[in-house]
DNA sequence: GCTTAATCGAGACGGTACGTCCCGTCTTGAC
DNA sequence: GTCAAGACGGGACGTACCGTCTCGATTAAGC
């Protein structure tokens, strides 16, 4: 029967340590193991999902022993929220095409490969799907914002064309990219096509033109019909 | 909230009976056991959280033997998906205020009114954290699309009072709303404003009125723009 | 893995009343329901050894309701205390050879063929290994009486033969046959042999003869060499 | 029992670890843990009995993980066998009184004390009502043939001193003591009382002296009589 | 290069929850 | 009214992993 281990909250030890490995020992081993972890990790994950992601089971394809885990990890979850953090670092793509329309549809084209990748798909799966630590949830702000900067300059040129209306709200935009293909992802269960990326791209870029992600809270367009 | 008629999904639990209902028992007992069991579910997962919830405890809870947890919904992740969707389905409020705009607005609203609800927000994050099986797939599809058959109506009378694009795709109109109060709720762990509701609700009309969901293939005004 | 059932007590039904049929419902139903339910906990016995014997297959295998077997014999021990004793009336042969060795020895290979043989292996391994309930013992005892009765004319004719001391104690000498028979069976889980009947047989003549169960206390010939 | 020496078996622990005894940890932890979970399981058999031993009591009264019975005995049986091996060889007592008859009356007696003792007496039953799998048959093997090495040399004194043929079949003897008494216990369900125990001995010295545990098969004097 | 303490792999451990199995009771509908 | 069919509460089972711990064997820091 499937997943019957959930998250529990996380263990005894100090909070998170496993970045700085400076001033223990600077030798080349700590980071070989960090490395040798974070893979295993990451093919585990492909390998067996989420929800059968087992410590055991990454120290082994790590050749590495479980308290090496614990020791510098401290659980499953800090495991899987550094693998994640390293994975995502190098995997976003920016696009720039000249027009805000084609930049907002080849972004949420590169978001719909990465659910649909059988890699990026799980590890996503992984983060969201993994209960409310105040812990992941950090770890949830820091990945969007850290995604969010990359993507802010795409609707910051739309500004200084004039394409969009100038108050508008930069990281709403960005926002309204991607819940609707999350939201088919996570929610709905149901694949996320190509053609659900470009009319996610398509609607935001309307609401934007709209006016409806403007800051100033003058007069926002939809009040007007509202009650 | 000025003057406007609510629907109330009630209690008509007809649909995703987890087990084939035609040679049941039709005593009162196999509904009584329900009853109790989910209402267990619920209270469990109120005290103990997502993550802390025993199928144990639920059974004890609800004055029931955990093998006919087991026998009726087949595990835990079963029961949770039920326990939601049946919550859901009293709580489903759909408005009628007059206009598109007002409607999704407070649509918008209930969701979020879900999201942040201390029990139905736990709710959700079980069965939108439960893992991927095919079969838990399938539930919240259902789930997704037993709630979209109360809003479609919403939709339709805009279509009917010709407020928006005859040939608009209503399915997707009624995601747009969802969309990105799950995405803040489930994804960026933000508080899910009201101000994010009526956002949403904004962006959603506009779109629609931009003629975004048309389901005709022709010449998709977002297209235009595009590579 | 292996038998996790242990015998317990029984239940709180009113003690015992299987045997007699005649008072409670002359019907030919009571009477043919008693027959199936007996063969089929037999049947099931040599099927599945004592240790996998399910009333719940029990009841399957003689087309009969679960909870008749529980209202009629009130439990798993007293169905087999039931089942064995009826199996064993008409399971025993004495024999009459004419000579004290030769009825010994017949019958202690008549006891050999009952605990090698399938059916008659797997209750005796059921009576014995069932733990120690007064109940059982019970029927322990009443299974040997009753056993032990059929055999005494065997060594009340070797008494009036003058081929044994006068005073031997009958029951002793029936004892003395079967036991290395039963422990090989039960303690030493060795195969029982047909050389093993015989030195059995053999070893009780020879101590009937040297008068060791001569039932006057005075002078047991064994006390001689005694502390 | 005025002066002889007993030869306690002492817990000189070698035979039969239940598991592969190489390369195991040589650290004190394995032994104390062993030695915890067998006192266990005897103070649980003293307080609820062969039926009423559970697993967890037996773990929770050792101060140990039920895994760690199943990792390390597999399961109940091999538990209670292993509980009873090592209970048994510290409390066998090997008489030498000087005579063949002394001998075997001491030792039958010692046997006695061994099925009436409150603890062995449950010991005993848990053994012997476990069911016939192959591996408990095997364990009730080594079980008796520790012990028929521990008695070997008293008859073997009784060879040297020429009080019994000198062909005689050492285990034959060794087993005509215990049989009578482990019947008595196990099949006939009644009190195994001294005189029983002394008869046993004269039964067997007797039958020894009459030459038929011989192991030469020429001429069993017993078959002069047979059929 | 040699020592010495930190760190490692291996994996057994105490513990918790799992999902299964079967007991003996209870409910229901058919005969 | 009694039965078969079988769901039910209860409770032990044996398994699976968790995160901790102990053990020698390795390794790198500091001499």
């Amino acid at each position: 029967m499937s997943e019957h281990r959930l998250v529990t909250g996380g263990s005894k030890r100090s909070p998170a340590q496993p970045i700085d490995t400076a001033h223990i020992r600077p030798g080349g081993r700590t980071a070989r193991i960090r490395r040798a972890v974070l893979q295993a990790t990451v093919d585990e994950l492909i390998d067996s999902g989420y929800a059968g992601l087992r410590v055991e089971a990454v120290a082994a394809r790590g050749g590495v022993g479980k308290a090496t885990i614990y020791r510098r990890w401290g659980g499953r979850d800090r495991l899987l929220v550094d693998a994640v953090e390293d994975f995502a670092i190098e995997h976003a793509e920016v696009p720039d095409t000249g027009s805000f329309d084609g930049d907002l549809q080849l972004w949420a084209r590169s978001i719909r490969r990465m659910l649909t990748g059988p890699v990026s798909g799980q590890l996503v799966r992984a983060v969201f799907g993994a209960g409310s630590t105040p812990e992941i949830d950090e770890l949830r702000r820091r990945f969007w914002s850290s995604r969010a900067r990359l993507v802010r300059p795409l609707v910051e040129r739309a500004l200084s064309r004039r394409e969009i209306p100038t108050d508008t709200d930069v990281d709403e935009v960005i926002r309204q990219v991607g819940a609707p293909l999350y939201y088919r992802f996570l929610v709905l269960a149901e694949p996320v096509s190509e053609q659900a990326a470009d009319l996610a791209a398509a609607a935001a870029a309307a609401a934007t033109r709209a006016g409806v992600f403007r800051s100033t809270p003058t007069a926002a367009p939809s009040s007007r019909h509202s009650l």
